[in-house]
DNA sequence: AATGAATGAGTGTTCATTCAT
DNA sequence: TATGAATGAACACTCATTCAT
C-alpha cells in the first residue's frame, strides 16, 4: 500500500529472483544482501526483518493479481485468463514464486494471507462461470467447481510448465490455444 | 531400490510428514530425530546424510507413482487418474509433498530427478491420449498438449485443494465427478 | 534442583566469574565458550539458551543463600550473618554477582526471581529481630525496619567493599567486628 | 565541567532513565536516540561516543554528590545524610544508577572514576565521624570503619529499597527515622 | 544401534559508528 | 543540526555432520 522506495523495490525484486531460482531455503539475508551489493546490516534500514520482506512480497502478489474487471460471463473468463498471462509475462519470477504455494507454508501469517489471495481469485472466477451459465454461454450441466478446476487447473499447469522450462515458449500464445480449446468444449452448442 | 529397513521407512515417513505440514525449511535433522524419538546422531546409522534422505523420498515418489498399466486409450486415461487418486488417498502426506515442486528446487540432483519423474508421467499420459485419439474415442481436433494440460492440470488442482483443505473431502468421488465431466466434453460425439 | 552435570557446573562457574569481573555486558556466549574452551555451539548441548544459564545462576543463589536455621533471636541473627560471611568466602564471585542487583534488571523473569529471594531473606531476618525483641535481648524502641536496615545494610556494604577490593581482607573477621559493635549498640542494657 | 547544552542535558537525562529502568544493557544508541526523538547519527553531534556519554553521567554524579559542607561532627553527619536524601529525591533515576555500581564495571576508566567518587565520600564522612568522636559526641570505642559501614550501609540499603519500590515511600521521612535511631545508639550517653 | 559431546559454518539480527548531504 | 544509508563486528542461536563410547 505505502509507496516503496527504490531500495525496497530492489530488495523485493532480488528476493523474488532468489526464491524463484533457488528456493525459499536460499533466501537468506546474506544471499539477498550480496545480490544487492550491500552488507547484511544495510538491509535492515529498509525492512526491519526477513519476515517483513516476505510480507511485502505478498503485498506485491496482491497488487499483481488484482483483476482489471474487463468483461463479464464467458468474455470475462477469457479476460481473466489473458490478463493473468500478460502479468505473468511481465514478471515471470514473481509468477514462479506465486505458484509455489509451499513457499510460505512454514509461517502462519504468510500462509494465511496466501490462502486469502487464492480464495479471492476463486470466488472471482466462480462468479464469472455462474454468469456465463446464466447467460447460457456455456454448458449448465457441469458443476461450477469442476469447470473452475478445468479452467484454472489447466492454466496453472501451463504456467508451471512455462516457469520450469525457463520461460522458453510463448505463454500468451499457448495460453490462447489452451483457452480456445477449452472454450469450444464448454460452450453451449 | 534396495529394501528399506523398518527404521528407514519410519525416517522417510516422518520426514514426509514434516515437509507436508511445516515445509522443507522445517525438515532439519533435529526435528526429524525428535519426531522419531532418537538422537540426531542415530539418524546417521540409517541414512548417511540429509541429502540421501531426500533422495530416498524421491525413490518413494517414483515407486509410488508407477502406473499399474491397466487399460489403454480412454479407459487407460481413466485408470491412470483413478489409480493416482487411490494412491494419494493411501498416502496423503506424500501427495502433498509431490505437488510442491519447489520443495526440491534448491538441489540440482533432486530437482533433476523430480523433473524426470514428472516427464515420465507426461509421456505416459500423452501416449494414452494419442491412443484414444487413434481409437476415435476422443476429439482429434484438440492438440494433445492442451488435452494433457486439461486432464492433469485439473487433477493437480483438485489434489492441491484436497491437501490444503486438510484432506477434508472425498478425493475419489470429486475426482470421478471431475473426470466424468471432462470425459463427456472431450469424448467423440 | 535437578543435578547439574560437570559441564553445567563449569559453565555456571565461568559465567559467574565473567559477570563478577567484567559485568553482565561481557557475558556473551562467545566469551563464555572461550573461557570454557569449547565452541559456542557446544554450550547449547548443556543449556538451551543464555537465559536458562542465568536462571541456573539464580538457582545457585537460592541454594547458596538457604539458611542453616541455627539459633533464634539475637543468636539467630548472629548465625544468619556469620553463615552468610562463610558462604561468601566459599564463593566470592557468586557473592559479587548477588550484590549487583542491576545484573538481572533487564529481564522480567530474572529480576522477579531475584526480588523474591531478597524478600525471603528480609522476612527471615525480620522474624529473628522480632524474636530478639520479644526475648528482651535487644532494644524494643527501635522499629524493626530500621534495625533490619542497620544490620543488613552494614553487612551488604562490608561485602561490597570486600568484593571491590579484590577480596583483599578477612571478611569473616571484619564481619565479626562489625557485628559485635552493632550488637553492643542494640543490646538491651 | 564545561557547560552542557540543552540537548546534552536531555541526552544524559534520557540515558539515566534508560539505565535506571532497563539496565545498562538497554542503553543503546538506538534506544537513546529513539527516546529523544532524533536519529542515531544526530547523537554524535552532541557526544562523540557512547563512552563519552557515560563519562558525562559520571560528571553528573560527581556534581550531584558534592557536599554542601554544612556543619561538622555529629551535626555534619546528619547534614551529609539529609542533603543526600534531598538530592536523591530531586533526581531519583540518577540515584538508582549511582547505587548500581556494576553499571560501569566493564570499563576500566569509568569504574576507576566511580571508585574515586565513592572513595571521596568515604573520606569525607570518616572525617566527620572522627570529628564527632573528638568532640565526644559519639561513642569512641567503636572503630570508625564500623561506624561508617553502619551509617552509609543502612542509608544505601534504604535508598535501594526506595528505588526498587518505585520511589513509593517518603525517603526523607524514613531516612530521618533511620538516622535518629542510629544516632541515639551511637551518641555518647 | 544408539548416545552425548563436540564442531565449523551459517542463521537472522543488533551494535556503535561514519559519512555524504 | 540533523538525516538516511551504510558498515564491520558482534550478538544469540541453529545447521548438518562427526566421533568416541
Amino acid at each position: 500500500m505505502t509507496e516503496l522506495t527504490e531500495r525496497q523495490k530492489e530488495i523485493l525484486e532480488k528476493a523474488i529472483k532468489i526464491i524463484a531460482n533457488d528456493g525459499i531455503q536460499n533466501l537468506t539475508i546474506k544471499n539477498l544482501s550480496k545480490a544487492i551489493g550491500v552488507t547484511e546490516a544495510a538491509l535492515y534500514r529498509h525492512y526491519d526483518s526477513k519476515h517483513s520482506i516476505l510480507l511485502a512480497i505478498l503485498d506485491l502478489f496482491e497488487e499483481f493479481s488484482k483483476a482489471g474487471k474487463s468483461g463479464s460471463g464467458l468474455k470475462g473468463i477469457e479476460s481473466f485468463l489473458m490478463e493473468r498471462y500478460d502479468k505473468f509475462i511481465s514478471n515471470p519470477k514473481l509468477a514462479k514464486v506465486m505458484f509455489s504455494e509451499a513457499v510460505f507454508i512454514n509461517d502462519k501469517e504468510l500462509s494465511e494471507r496466501m490462502r486469502l489471495i487464492i480464495h479471492g481469485h476463486r470466488k472471482e472466477l466462480e462468479l464469472l462461470i455462474d454468469e456465463a451459465k446464466s447467460n447460457n454461454e456455456i454448458l449448465t450441466d457441469i458443476d461450477t467447481k469442476s469447470l473452475f478446476r478445468m479452467i484454472i487447473g489447466s492454466m496453472r499447469l501451463l504456467v508451471i510448465q512455462w516457469c520450469f522450462n525457463g520461460y522458453g515458449f510463448d505463454l500468451k500464445k499457448e495460453g490462447s490455444v489452451l483457452w480456445n480449446n477449452l472454450e469450444n468444449l464448454i460452450k453451449q452448442r
